[in-house]
DNA sequence: GCCGGAATTGCAACGTGTTCTAGTATTGGC
DNA sequence: GCCAATACTAGAACACGTTGCAATTCCGGC
């Protein structure tokens, strides 16, 4: 990745909130939608590889150093657009009780739903998911974010008044698998088909126990 | 990862097996020796940042070419290695049947031992999770050999004469868990027993049901 | 031993992520 | 409206993965 020796930020980062920001001026804010917006499109066209920095830059309207001053790396960059896009869906399923009879029906749904919306724009996919597999320590606070909603997700999708840690567990185990095999998809080592299988058995492995 | 779009290479890649080598010249294997011994030793010493190719090459006693000639990339150099060492592993585990008296308690005692391993060389731990992660779909035969050999694994472990489908799946789902969760313990996002706990619930609960 | 092809070497060059600098614009406080 | 601080811009420069190339060495068949 050819990274130099991360210093200490000559170019502090600005605070920028790990939700939806409505940290800096309205310019500020503007710029910050500019260029994630880039982010997505120049990942939907091309993928990981097509999501350059400078291209970023010039297609958002700002300097190379504004972009790294927003974001500090491509990874962080691409993981924050995950994050982004994952609290709108989120807030979308949040809204209704997720139909379904059982939670492992429920869960199944939401994945599949998911999964489905994911293979549509397989370069963005392609994008998200190898940045997110690929971040270091240094954005491990935008990760974590990302791991909070998808739990978030799958227990609402559980369907549980409170989760309890046993739920968090059940669901953080589901969204592994789930994210493995999005990255088996993406590869190519797996199928649509394949995915949505493996994604079955570990939702009855792990959920039938609690629905009679 | 300034990469170049690939074009088909001027440099055909030699015919490397994806198993143990016993391809080419004994100079050829000597030198593909003295390449993963190079590369485990940079890794192990740096992690993921310091496995540069330049480094690698001047560690082993090549030129930079011949090190391209024999892993077309940084990261098939990764996977190489990171198959290489676990076809070592899952030769030891292989030579005897794991200990324990249900198939939860040997998955769990197999995990246990390569996780500590693991922990034991965290530099190296984060190089082979972060390549084997990020690799696109120009890596996918080795690390299908990576998951094919974790599988393996899984599966002697459980101790089942055939595998059958159902034991592989429930192999798979394990791995991914265990793969996801040496992510989080490589970026700090969780800790040692957490990933502990993590495994055993999972194990737990993919595997409670077939002990009698 | 000798030949031709393949492998290897040493090194230059390129692309893209990242950093740095000097100058210009914006902004918030008064 | 003015000042100081902060943000932004353009562009150069650097690091490292990767590629290209000309010269040399090695190897298998004779």
């Amino acid at each position: 990745m050819a990274e130099r020796a991360h210093r200490s930020p000559a170019t502090p980062r600005p605070v920028v909130p790990l939700s939806e920001v409505e940290e800096g001026s309205p310019a500020q804010r503007e710029r910050r939608r500019r260029i994630l917006e880039a982010t997505l499109a120049l990942a939907t066209k091309g993928g990981f590889d097509a999501v350059q920095m400078r291209a970023v830059a010039e297609r958002a309207g700002v300097a190379l150093g504004t972009l790294y001053r927003y974001f500090p790396s491509k990874v962080h960059l691409l993981v924050a657009g995950l994050a982004h896009e994952l609290s709108r869906v989120l807030e979308r399923i949040e809204r209704a009780p997720v139909p379904g009879a059982t939670a492992a029906e429920r869960v199944l749904l939401v994945l599949h739903r998911n999964t489905v919306a994911l293979q549509r724009d397989p370069h963005l996919t392609e994008a998200m998911t190898r940045a997110f597999m690929f971040a270091d320590t240094s954005v491990a606070e935008e990760v974590r974010q990302v791991s909070r909603l998808t739990e978030r997700m799958l227990t609402h999708a559980m369907g549980v008044e409170e989760a309890s840690d046993e739920d968090k567990d059940i669901a953080r185990v589901i969204g592994d698998v789930w994210l493995s095999n999005l990255v088996a998809w993406v590869t190519r080592r797996a199928s649509a088909e394949d995915v949505e299988n493996r994604l079955a058995l570990t939702v009855r492995l792990l959920l039938s126990a609690r629905d009679r």
